[in-house]
RNA sequence: GGUUCCGUAGCUCAAUUGGAUAGAGCAACUGCCUUCUAAGCAGUAGGUUACAGGUUCGAUUCCUGUCGGAAUCACCA
């Protein structure tokens, strides 16, 4: 059993002796003490005088004396104000520190429970950009969150590989590009995929000024611009597998895949199976046809297929156009049932998409449960908030996106000169020095990106690039890599035992970072529960804080006490340990020197 | 216009989901390398939590209104 399920017990066995009347189990309100109070454990006290008839001070004496009388483990209560705060023996503190341990999914019997965690889901037509960091990393922590917690995690991505938008940067190829190809110039294959999106824009935007110029209402314009008619007419020879058509198309497809290859090997990302839309667009007439015929959808007169939501707050919402082909809405179902047979075994998934398109998920679940799928209820639409520049959102057409692959290059580089001027690197061989430069830059940027609550939309200031301390995912790292080399000196066998640990009088410091090791379970499965990376980030920076502190302050390996210079070799270990999963939770490396 | 979300230190973010004196980092200023890595530690300064009401023992958190910002509401994806 844990401490904190221990000390609620006690409680509640004071207070069903202490108060005549029965408390009801969410009055009795038990939370971490706050960093400036002594103890750990703090009562509020409030909610009790109701029953007690005393003041909440009064209450609270009457509450500790008992426990400090009966429990053997409580050595001491202070009050203010009503909150009652409990000091737990040391010995009880050196007794939970032997028996801590990382590793919290014991459910090891039986079927896993599977899960489907959908993120990136790229364009095929311009490289990867902040968006898609924030977007990416966020999925991979969250699905290394759940797979930590015992759950069986399938990551896939869907590509958006076809449409109106392919068709431009194909045309512009086509017409400019003078069989330009990514191994002739060097180009990586999405970045010249890229340039022709953004090439085709120039061109279509000088159409339009043109005609407009001719006298030629803008809307016409945009519409009779004849570039934009010459992607239109690429779509229709595509959807009509026009062959030479689909040669370019999967042609080009497969540079700009080569490229996304290359960006994901950095990041540290895969994905377990891959979706096209080339391949769903077409999905979701059935279950849309389904629906209607049972009655929960409705045609009108001009054929086309509509569901009413307006008995849950939404408005009438479009399924299948009056031409009979689909919409975003209708190949999404499609998708979802469709990844419920490829994974029979899933009780859910995850879509990690921006919170843009909240409205587009919140009608997608409800339709699916309104159809009678029961896993509906398990979709959840892991939504984040855009990342900002300070000159406001990303365009990717005004130029003003922050390129994913030269962000991480300018990470990189940035650890790369930080350690120079430390002149860290003396020590280290060439490769193990680009190594820390990788983990240290990625680390940075990683930690950045996820610190901060999805649900937030955050800023981003290229010019100020990332800081590499405080709080920062290298202040992490390098908290780890100062105890690696601790553990080097010391040697792996002057780590004792945990039963041969001893209690003595600890350090404040000490039973800080026990109490802050003790809650790591606890953090996890909130960061599971909420589908929040940024806990585990504030959690495993706390940790690293308070090291450091008892680092600075308290000597370790100098120790002449062999007990306690074992007791701090032990939690020292068994942090690196914590920074470790937590690291690797966020998808971070942790170096062993630096 | 309807709906949803947001507004906390100069800047970037926290705040145990209604608890104590609202905390960290960056930037500024002061100290600390002759003891295990100073990418660190200790400290100073910085706040009417957008504003006005309400609910109660207690509000950054819940409710109402105002102001400011964002997203969304397509036979686009």
């Amino acid at each position: 059993m844990n401490l904190d399920e221990l000390v609620k017990i006690e409680i509640e066995k004071a207070i069903e002796v202490i108060f005549p009347v029965k408390v009801e189990e969410k009055d009795i309100q038990i939370q971490p003490t706050r960093k400036d109070f002594r103890g750990s454990h703090t009562l509020v006290c409030f909610p009790l005088t109701r029953f007690s008839k005393k003041s909440p001070e009064d209450t609270a004496v009457l509450i500790g004396d008992y426990l400090v009388e009966n429990t053997g483990f409580i050595k001491s209560y202070n009050v203010l104000k009503g909150f009652l705060n409990l000091e737990v023996s040391d010995d009880v503190w050196v007794k939970q520190l032997q028996n801590f341990s990382t590793v919290i999914s014991e459910n090891k019997e039986g079927a896993k429970e599977e899960i489907m965690v959908e993120y990136s889901s790229p364009n095929t037509n311009k490289p990867l950009h902040l968006g898609h960091l924030r977007n990416i990393f966020l999925g991979w922590s969250v699905s290394k969150i759940l797979a930590y917690t015992g759950m069986d995690v399938h990551k896939v991505q869907i590509i958006n590989d076809r449409g109106i938008h392919i068709c431009k940067s194909m045309v512009a190829w086509k017409r400019y590009g003078e069989g330009v190809n990514p191994e002739d110039s060097h180009i990586k294959g999405d970045k010249l995929v890229g340039e022709f999106y953004v090439k085709f824009d120039k061109v279509y935007k000088e159409q339009i000024a043109q005609l407009i110029a001719k006298g030629v209402s803008k809307e016409r314009a945009e519409q009779e611009a004849e570039i934009m008619q010459e992607a239109k007419a690429m779509l229709l020879k595509w959807e009509a597998k026009d062959p030479e058509t689909l040669e370019l198309w999967k042609t080009m497809n497969s540079w700009v895949y080569l490229g996304f290859e290359q960006t994901y090997n950095r990041m540290g990302v895969t994905f377990d199976k891959l979706y096209y839309e080339s391949e769903t667009y077409l999905l979701g007439k059935d279950i849309v046809m389904q629906g209607l015929n049972s009655g929960v959808f409705y045609q009108k007169e001009d054929g086309s297929i509509w569901v009413d939501l307006s008995e849950e707050g939404l408005d009438h919402k479009l399924l299948l156009r009056s031409d009979g082909t689909s919409v975003y809405m209708t190949q999404d179902l499609g998708t979802a049932v469709l990844r419920f047979r490829d994974f029979p075994g899933i009780t859910g998934q995850v879509y990690t998409v921006g919170n843009e398109q909240e409205y587009h998920f919140r009608v997608l679940f409800l339709i699916l449960k309104k159809i009678g799928y029961k896993w509906a209820e398990h979709c959840y639409h892991l939504s984040y908030g855009m990342v900002d520049l300070p000159s406001g959102k990303m365009k990717s057409r005004e130029g003003t996106v922050v390129d994913a692959d030269e962000l991480m290059e300018e990470v990189v580089q940035k650890a790369k000169e930080a350690t120079a001027e430390l002149g860290k690197i003396d020590s280290m061989s060439e490769e193990e020095a680009e190594a820390l430069y990788e983990l240290m830059g990625l680390g940075a940027l990683k930690y950045y990106l996820l610190k901060v609550d999805p649900k937030k939309r955050m800023l981003f200031n290229p010019e100020e690039s990332v800081d590499l301390q405080g709080n920062t995912g290298p202040f992490i790292q390098y908290t780890h890599s100062r105890i690696s080399s601790l553990l080097r000196k010391a040697g792996d066998d002057q780590i004792p035992e945990p039963a041969a640990l001893l209690a003595y009088d600890l350090e404040d410091v000490e039973r800080e970072i026990i109490i802050k090791l003790l809650e790591f379970g606890k953090k996890v499965e909130e960061a599971k529960n909420l589908y929040s990376p940024s806990i585990i980030a504030q959690y495993v920076y706390d940790l690293a804080k308070e090291y450091n502190k008892l680092w600075q302050n308290v000597m370790i390996l100098k120790e002449s006490d062999d007990n306690k210079r074992g007791v701090r070799l032990y939690l020292s270990n068994k942090v690196a340990e914590v920074i470790r999963v937590c690291l690797d939770l966020l998808g971070i490396g942790a170096p062993e020197r630096m």
